[in-house]
DNA sequence: ATAATTAACTATAACGTTATAGCTCACAAA
DNA sequence: TTTGTGAGCTATAACGTTATAGTTAATTAT
């Protein structure tokens, strides 16, 4: 095992000061050129390195952000942080993950060990335990004590930070109308509960296009699923639910608000022999991979997870480089697209 | 924007020195009672945290654990960082993601930064090209420094340290097997390009299986898909090989190597009519979000994400901790599981 | 010849912590 | 009275770095 050579170490070798190295590491005129020389080939000769903990202890920055995700295994999610470590690296930061796992405790925890520790920024999307109990006293705090804060798709108006959301309202608007267009009429919406704020959007969107075309929206043809935590349960209820309403009314389409839900309604409709696209098409937030391996492949709304998590990254950096004023903040919106195939 | 406190403020504001301070926190009996209360009362009032960086430097522990894998969006990746994830923080650990996009070049940059920067250890599974090249030097550099690695899922000989693997060969047998107890002959297999040593043990199963049943094996029927780096040229790739190989051979099962090569091929047979199982049946690794919502939904081969995440963090972690040898190696194997789905 | 300048280097403090050794005073023992 | 002991606190060094302010000795200016 070889430790690593410090400026110390190769001081005393050298018979020099700690700062003779440190300058002649940094080619600093101050030191004569074959001091400098000398220091600077012993020091590539022992492969030295610069201690970054020291290093983020003096300039108290670590040039580290810490992500604070729901969840890793989830298409949505993984896109954002692949984007997120791309960007930061290429821009000379890491990434610490932390997952919430959908828990307001986990959040609160995972925010507090990372504002205590090894980094400078913190992006973040919020969980949905946390969405419900409308307690964001650790975003606020962590903001307090001058890390800087991108929210990102699941965000708050409580707290005023950088934030980066997709214009949900209107993509959910004119997938729906897109399903109308196409003369569908008695539209399903698969949402989630109502302290989701993208599902809430989505349904407003859904509730907006129906309303333009003088449809009356039947509150029976909206299920909103219930979060059972243990994605098994709240599958198996989204599958009854969808089940006894297709038995009693008459459906000729499907708005899902994430491609989990649509990829079950699929499997539901296959079960009763119900055709897609032609009785029932489909369309679904969330362009993953489900979405292109089910069949029929499910057309999609993309959520350009790779955008949001660069813009977040972005706009984390620029912060922290004091490229932005740290009092000013954006939303940014990144618009949806829709995806056709084959399920509409 | 209110300022962490430090020992130091604390020691000044109540006229002691840091040690006292310091001690006092640390419930020192070595201070009197009362000046520790009091200080102890100030320091919570004044919401005192230690600084982690400091303490890092002092410690020489990061208490953070590098992950290094070829991808982010992908299920089985995304499993063992969610598991990592977990088992780290439950141990006080943090996580850094690297992501070396399959790339040599980048997998050595990242174990690079990892290693002069905050970590403590790595987690690794190795990137493609890496194993093609057959280039460990930046393993070995790292293990060198005392930095503890954990390699899993895509391991190699040439390197001593901890590692994590599944009993590909064992598995892929088990799988031929289990298609030729039904009575197929004609097995394809779609695996992945030699130098991937996982593929490579599942076609060494897929082989010795044939052999155990006295089947000739036919070189027309492996299909090695070529990494064309940008998955949608490999797909194609992929799907032209086997709508070839369906017209011209006779094929009544398909073994693969991932979840994504099964995924195509079930959308290739379904554009040629083929009915699956009936026709061909289909057993795949990568037990992801595909085979679940696929129609038919597709058996798989488990490779237990989770246990390969949380046993190379406990390997890890053991190794941070002192609680095993520094020079003692474990290579752990996983046993991996078939679900059976609708796919055979 | 003396003062001013400069090249080349060094000492020190600081970032925030902790562990070790050291100091001071009160009280008990001799 | 002197010495010893222990309680309660402080000073210092160290982790590895860098920026600031010195310190020399040689060179140049006056």
């Amino acid at each position: 095992m070889i430790r690593r050579i410090t400026l110390k170490e190769i001081a005393n070798e050298l018979n020099v000061s700690i700062s003779t190295v440190s300058k002649s590491l940094k080619d600093s005129h101050e030191i004569g050129v074959e001091t400098r020389e000398k220091i600077k080939a012993f020091a590539k000769a022992h492969n030295y390195r610069p201690n970054n903990i020291a290093l983020s202890l003096k300039n108290r920055k670590t040039k580290t952000i810490g992500v604070i995700i729901p969840e890793i295994v989830h298409h949505f999610f993984s896109i954002v942080i692949n984007s997120i470590e791309k960007f930061s690296t290429e821009n000379g930061y890491n990434v610490i993950i932390a997952v919430s796992n959908e828990s307001f405790e986990k959040e609160v925890l995972n925010m507090e060990t990372l504002a205590n520790g090894h980094i400078d920024g913190i992006i973040m999307s919020i969980a949905k335990e946390t969405l419900k109990k409308q307690d964001f006293h650790h975003i606020k705090e962590t903001i307090d004590l001058g890390i800087p804060v991108v929210l990102f798709d699941r965000v708050i108006s409580e707290v005023k930070c950088d934030k980066v959301i997709v214009n949900d309202k209107q993509a959910a608007k004119e997938a729906t109308q897109v399903l109308i267009d196409d003369k569908r009429e008695n539209i399903l919406l698969l949402t989630s509960e109502d302290y989701v704020s993208v599902g809430n959007l989505r349904t407003e969107g859904y509730l907006e296009a129906l309303k333009d075309n003088d449809i009356e929206p039947n509150s029976n043809l909206i299920i909103k699923v219930k979060d059972k935590k243990g994605s098994q349960l709240e599958m198996s209820y989204l599958e009854d639910e969808l089940e006894k309403v297709i038995k009693s009314q008459k459906v000729d389409a499907i708005l899902g608000v994430n491609e989990i839900y649509a990829g079950s309604a699929l499997k539901v409709l296959k079960k009763n022999n119900v055709s897609v696209p032609k009785e029932i098409s489909i369309i679904s937030f969330t362009d993953g991979v489900i979405s292109r391996y089910s069949s029929p492949s499910l057309s999609t709304i993309s959520q350009h997870g790779e955008i949001m998590g660069e813009r977040s990254a972005e706009l984390l950096i620029d912060k922290l480089t004091g490229k932005t004023s740290s009092s000013e903040f954006k939303t940014e919106i990144i618009n949806c697209s829709l995806i056709k195939r084959e399920s509409s």
